[in-house]
DNA sequence: AACCGTCACTATATTTTTTATAGTGCTATG
DNA sequence: CATAGCACTATAAAAAATATAGTGACGGTT
Protein backbone atom coordinates (compact mmCIF):
# COMPACT_ATOMS: atom_id res chain seq x y z
CA UNK A 1 0.00 0.00 0.00
CA UNK A 2 1.32 3.42 0.91
CA UNK A 3 4.47 3.00 -1.86
CA UNK A 4 7.94 4.81 -1.42
CA UNK A 5 6.42 8.22 -2.60
CA UNK A 6 8.51 9.98 -0.28
CA UNK A 7 11.49 7.80 -1.06
CA UNK A 8 14.50 9.63 -2.80
CA UNK A 9 17.57 7.55 -3.45
CA UNK A 10 19.50 10.77 -4.22
CA UNK A 11 18.34 11.85 -0.58
CA UNK A 12 19.44 7.96 1.38
CA UNK A 13 22.73 8.39 -1.27
CA UNK A 14 23.99 11.50 0.50
CA UNK A 15 22.91 10.38 3.56
CA UNK A 16 25.35 7.95 3.58
CA UNK A 17 28.33 9.67 2.05
CA UNK A 18 28.12 12.41 4.04
CA UNK A 19 29.00 10.31 7.47
CA UNK A 20 32.27 10.65 8.91
CA UNK A 21 35.14 8.79 7.05
CA UNK A 22 32.57 7.03 4.51
CA UNK A 23 34.27 8.90 1.59
CA UNK A 24 37.67 8.47 2.78
CA UNK A 25 37.14 4.93 3.58
CA UNK A 26 35.20 4.39 -0.33
CA UNK A 27 38.18 6.19 -1.96
CA UNK A 28 40.88 4.08 -0.08
CA UNK A 29 39.16 0.83 -0.95
CA UNK A 30 38.68 2.13 -4.61
CA UNK A 31 42.76 1.73 -4.47
CA UNK A 32 42.24 -1.97 -3.87
CA UNK A 33 41.38 -4.24 -1.17
CA UNK A 34 42.60 -4.09 2.19
CA UNK A 35 43.22 -5.44 5.86
CA UNK A 36 41.10 -3.14 8.70
CA UNK A 37 44.35 -1.93 10.35
CA UNK A 38 45.60 -1.23 6.88
CA UNK A 39 42.29 0.69 5.71
CA UNK A 40 42.55 2.86 8.81
CA UNK A 41 45.63 4.20 7.70
CA UNK A 42 44.80 4.51 4.27
CA UNK A 43 41.89 6.15 4.53
CA UNK A 44 43.43 8.70 6.48
CA UNK A 45 43.38 7.55 9.92
CA UNK A 46 40.06 6.49 11.18
CA UNK A 47 39.43 5.12 14.23
CA UNK A 48 38.90 1.47 14.76
CA UNK A 49 35.34 1.74 16.39
CA UNK A 50 34.17 3.96 13.34
CA UNK A 51 35.65 2.18 11.22
CA UNK A 52 34.03 -1.12 12.71
CA UNK A 53 30.21 0.54 12.09
CA UNK A 54 30.76 2.28 8.87
CA UNK A 55 32.02 -1.02 7.55
CA UNK A 56 29.32 -3.26 8.84
CA UNK A 57 27.00 -0.77 7.11
CA UNK A 58 28.67 -0.49 4.03
CA UNK A 59 28.20 -4.36 3.65
CA UNK A 60 25.00 -4.38 4.84
CA UNK A 61 24.30 -2.26 2.05
CA UNK A 62 26.08 -4.44 -0.14
CA UNK A 63 28.78 -1.80 -0.87
CA UNK A 64 31.69 -3.70 0.73
CA UNK A 65 32.26 -7.63 0.83
CA UNK A 66 34.43 -8.93 3.96
CA UNK A 67 36.18 -12.34 3.36
CA UNK A 68 38.29 -13.90 6.29
CA UNK A 69 40.82 -15.50 5.17
CA UNK A 70 42.37 -17.66 8.51
CA UNK A 71 40.76 -17.88 11.51
CA UNK A 72 44.13 -17.79 13.52
CA UNK A 73 45.71 -15.08 13.07
CA UNK A 74 42.47 -12.73 12.14
CA UNK A 75 43.61 -12.40 8.51
CA UNK A 76 40.03 -10.40 7.21
CA UNK A 77 39.98 -8.40 3.96
CA UNK A 78 37.67 -5.97 2.47
CA UNK A 79 36.79 -4.97 -1.02
CA UNK A 80 34.19 -3.32 -3.06
CA UNK A 81 31.37 -4.61 -4.28
CA UNK A 82 30.90 -3.87 -8.33
CA UNK A 83 27.92 -1.78 -6.63
CA UNK A 84 30.28 0.16 -4.27
CA UNK A 85 33.01 0.46 -7.21
CA UNK A 86 30.04 2.84 -9.06
CA UNK A 87 31.00 5.18 -6.44
CA UNK A 88 34.04 5.93 -8.41
CA UNK A 89 31.84 8.23 -10.34
CA UNK A 90 31.51 10.15 -7.55
CA UNK A 91 34.99 10.23 -5.81
CA UNK A 92 36.28 11.47 -9.44
CA UNK A 93 34.02 14.05 -9.15
CA UNK A 94 35.29 15.12 -6.19
CA UNK A 95 38.82 14.79 -7.36
CA UNK A 96 38.07 16.58 -10.26
CA UNK A 97 36.24 19.79 -8.28
CA UNK A 98 38.92 19.31 -5.89
CA UNK A 99 41.76 20.29 -8.58
CA UNK A 100 39.56 22.67 -10.03
CA UNK A 101 39.48 25.03 -6.94
CA UNK A 102 42.27 24.05 -4.82
CA UNK A 103 42.89 27.70 -4.48
CA UNK A 104 39.07 27.93 -2.34
CA UNK A 105 40.18 25.15 0.03
CA UNK A 106 41.86 24.75 2.98
CA UNK A 107 44.74 23.29 4.42
CA UNK A 108 43.70 21.01 6.92
CA UNK A 109 46.77 18.76 6.46
CA UNK A 110 45.07 15.42 6.25
CA UNK A 111 47.04 13.16 4.09
CA UNK A 112 45.80 10.03 3.14
CA UNK A 113 48.38 6.54 3.51
CA UNK A 114 50.73 6.21 0.85
CA UNK B 1 59.70 27.01 2.42
CA UNK B 2 57.52 23.75 3.60
CA UNK B 3 55.66 23.73 0.37
CA UNK B 4 51.91 21.78 0.56
CA UNK B 5 53.96 18.99 -0.44
CA UNK B 6 51.25 17.14 2.03
CA UNK B 7 48.56 19.35 0.74
CA UNK B 8 45.48 17.01 -1.20
CA UNK B 9 42.55 19.08 -2.61
CA UNK B 10 40.69 15.92 -3.14
CA UNK B 11 41.13 15.15 1.19
CA UNK B 12 40.10 18.69 1.57
CA UNK B 13 37.10 18.67 -0.78
CA UNK B 14 35.78 15.26 1.03
CA UNK B 15 36.51 16.47 4.17
CA UNK B 16 34.38 19.47 3.53
CA UNK B 17 31.23 17.54 1.73
CA UNK B 18 31.28 14.75 4.48
CA UNK B 19 30.06 17.33 7.02
CA UNK B 20 26.80 16.63 8.10
CA UNK B 21 24.40 18.54 5.64
CA UNK B 22 27.00 20.09 3.59
CA UNK B 23 25.59 18.17 0.82
CA UNK B 24 22.17 18.67 1.22
CA UNK B 25 22.73 22.11 1.48
CA UNK B 26 24.76 22.57 -1.91
CA UNK B 27 22.26 20.35 -3.28
CA UNK B 28 19.04 22.92 -2.47
CA UNK B 29 21.06 26.04 -3.03
CA UNK B 30 21.58 23.92 -6.93
CA UNK B 31 17.97 24.48 -7.16
CA UNK B 32 18.00 28.43 -6.67
CA UNK B 33 18.93 31.18 -4.57
CA UNK B 34 17.31 30.99 -0.93
CA UNK B 35 16.59 32.87 2.42
CA UNK B 36 18.10 31.20 5.85
CA UNK B 37 14.61 29.71 6.49
CA UNK B 38 13.82 28.50 3.81
CA UNK B 39 17.12 26.96 2.82
CA UNK B 40 16.94 25.44 6.30
CA UNK B 41 13.72 23.70 5.15
CA UNK B 42 14.63 23.08 1.36
CA UNK B 43 17.35 21.03 3.16
CA UNK B 44 15.59 18.80 4.34
CA UNK B 45 15.24 20.05 7.87
CA UNK B 46 18.88 21.18 8.40
CA UNK B 47 18.75 23.13 12.25
CA UNK B 48 19.72 26.99 12.74
CA UNK B 49 22.77 26.62 14.41
CA UNK B 50 24.37 23.69 12.18
CA UNK B 51 22.96 25.80 9.02
CA UNK B 52 24.22 29.16 10.09
CA UNK B 53 28.30 27.54 10.31
CA UNK B 54 28.08 25.70 7.61
CA UNK B 55 27.09 28.72 5.40
CA UNK B 56 29.49 30.59 7.51
CA UNK B 57 32.23 28.11 6.19
CA UNK B 58 30.96 28.10 2.89
CA UNK B 59 31.22 31.57 2.73
CA UNK B 60 34.58 31.82 3.90
CA UNK B 61 35.57 29.47 1.36
CA UNK B 62 33.99 31.38 -1.71
CA UNK B 63 31.48 29.13 -2.49
CA UNK B 64 28.53 30.91 -1.26
CA UNK B 65 27.55 34.81 -1.41
CA UNK B 66 25.35 35.75 1.24
CA UNK B 67 23.49 39.41 0.18
CA UNK B 68 21.07 41.32 2.79
CA UNK B 69 18.32 42.77 1.22
CA UNK B 70 16.74 44.86 3.99
CA UNK B 71 17.89 45.04 7.59
CA UNK B 72 14.61 44.86 9.02
CA UNK B 73 13.08 43.13 8.92
CA UNK B 74 15.86 41.13 7.91
CA UNK B 75 16.23 39.34 4.29
CA UNK B 76 19.49 37.79 3.05
CA UNK B 77 19.66 35.72 0.33
CA UNK B 78 22.23 33.00 -0.20
CA UNK B 79 23.29 31.54 -3.58
CA UNK B 80 26.08 29.71 -4.85
CA UNK B 81 29.27 31.70 -6.14
CA UNK B 82 30.64 29.99 -9.74
CA UNK B 83 33.04 27.62 -7.57
CA UNK B 84 29.95 26.39 -5.57
CA UNK B 85 28.30 25.74 -8.61
CA UNK B 86 30.87 23.57 -9.85
CA UNK B 87 30.03 21.32 -7.29
CA UNK B 88 26.75 20.28 -9.22
CA UNK B 89 29.12 17.63 -11.11
CA UNK B 90 29.24 15.82 -7.43
CA UNK B 91 25.79 15.96 -6.66
CA UNK B 92 25.05 14.78 -10.48
CA UNK B 93 27.05 12.13 -9.43
CA UNK B 94 25.65 11.09 -6.55
CA UNK B 95 22.37 11.48 -7.69
CA UNK B 96 23.27 9.13 -10.68
CA UNK B 97 24.15 6.68 -8.49
CA UNK B 98 21.18 6.65 -6.52
CA UNK B 99 19.35 6.56 -9.27
CA UNK B 100 21.46 3.28 -10.64
CA UNK B 101 21.26 1.58 -6.67
CA UNK B 102 18.18 2.42 -5.42
CA UNK B 103 17.72 -1.11 -4.14
CA UNK B 104 21.18 -0.98 -2.12
CA UNK B 105 19.88 2.03 -0.20
CA UNK B 106 17.73 2.14 3.40
CA UNK B 107 14.54 4.00 3.82
CA UNK B 108 15.64 6.15 6.01
CA UNK B 109 12.42 8.45 4.90
CA UNK B 110 14.11 11.80 4.86
CA UNK B 111 12.94 13.77 2.42
CA UNK B 112 13.74 17.31 0.92
CA UNK B 113 11.01 20.50 0.91
CA UNK B 114 9.37 20.64 -2.11
C1' DA C 1 -5.70 47.74 16.66
C1' DA C 2 -4.48 43.36 18.84
C1' DC C 3 -2.81 38.86 17.21
C1' DC C 4 -0.19 35.64 14.53
C1' DG C 5 3.32 34.20 11.57
C1' DT C 6 7.74 35.16 9.29
C1' DC C 7 12.27 36.90 8.81
C1' DA C 8 17.52 35.65 10.34
C1' DC C 9 19.68 34.23 13.48
C1' DT C 10 22.02 33.43 18.58
C1' DA C 11 22.23 31.16 23.19
C1' DT C 12 21.63 27.42 25.96
C1' DA C 13 21.28 22.82 27.45
C1' DT C 14 20.80 18.10 26.00
C1' DT C 15 21.61 14.33 22.96
C1' DT C 16 24.26 11.96 19.52
C1' DT C 17 28.48 10.95 17.35
C1' DT C 18 33.23 10.48 17.20
C1' DT C 19 37.39 9.84 19.46
C1' DA C 20 41.49 8.05 22.04
C1' DT C 21 43.00 4.46 24.74
C1' DA C 22 43.58 0.11 26.24
C1' DG C 23 43.19 -4.58 25.77
C1' DT C 24 42.00 -9.47 23.48
C1' DG C 25 44.53 -13.96 21.87
C1' DC C 26 47.40 -15.44 18.50
C1' DT C 27 51.45 -15.70 15.17
C1' DA C 28 55.20 -14.36 12.31
C1' DT C 29 59.63 -11.96 12.56
C1' DG C 30 63.81 -10.51 14.63
C1' DC D 1 61.79 -14.82 23.38
C1' DA D 2 60.52 -10.03 23.09
C1' DT D 3 58.17 -7.23 19.76
C1' DA D 4 55.03 -6.06 16.38
C1' DG D 5 51.21 -7.05 13.74
C1' DC D 6 46.46 -8.92 12.99
C1' DA D 7 41.06 -7.59 13.70
C1' DC D 8 38.53 -5.89 16.45
C1' DT D 9 35.61 -4.57 21.10
C1' DA D 10 34.82 -1.90 25.38
C1' DT D 11 35.02 2.06 27.83
C1' DA D 12 35.12 6.77 28.91
C1' DA D 13 36.00 11.38 27.39
C1' DA D 14 35.63 14.93 23.85
C1' DA D 15 33.43 16.96 20.00
C1' DA D 16 29.54 17.81 17.16
C1' DA D 17 24.72 18.20 16.24
C1' DT D 18 20.24 18.94 18.06
C1' DA D 19 15.84 20.92 19.99
C1' DT D 20 14.11 24.75 22.08
C1' DA D 21 13.42 29.26 23.14
C1' DG D 22 13.97 33.92 22.25
C1' DT D 23 15.26 38.55 19.68
C1' DG D 24 12.70 42.78 17.42
C1' DA D 25 10.38 44.50 13.52
C1' DC D 26 7.24 43.80 9.83
C1' DG D 27 3.04 42.00 6.92
C1' DG D 28 -1.35 40.02 6.90
C1' DT D 29 -5.63 38.64 9.26
C1' DT D 30 -9.54 39.52 12.15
Amino acid sequence: MDADVDFCPMCEAMQLLQEKWMLHIIRALLEGPRGFNELSRSSGGCNPATLAQRLDQLEGLGLVSKTVLSVMPPRTIYDLTPAGRDLRAVIDAIHQWGQGHRANLPRTVQLHGK
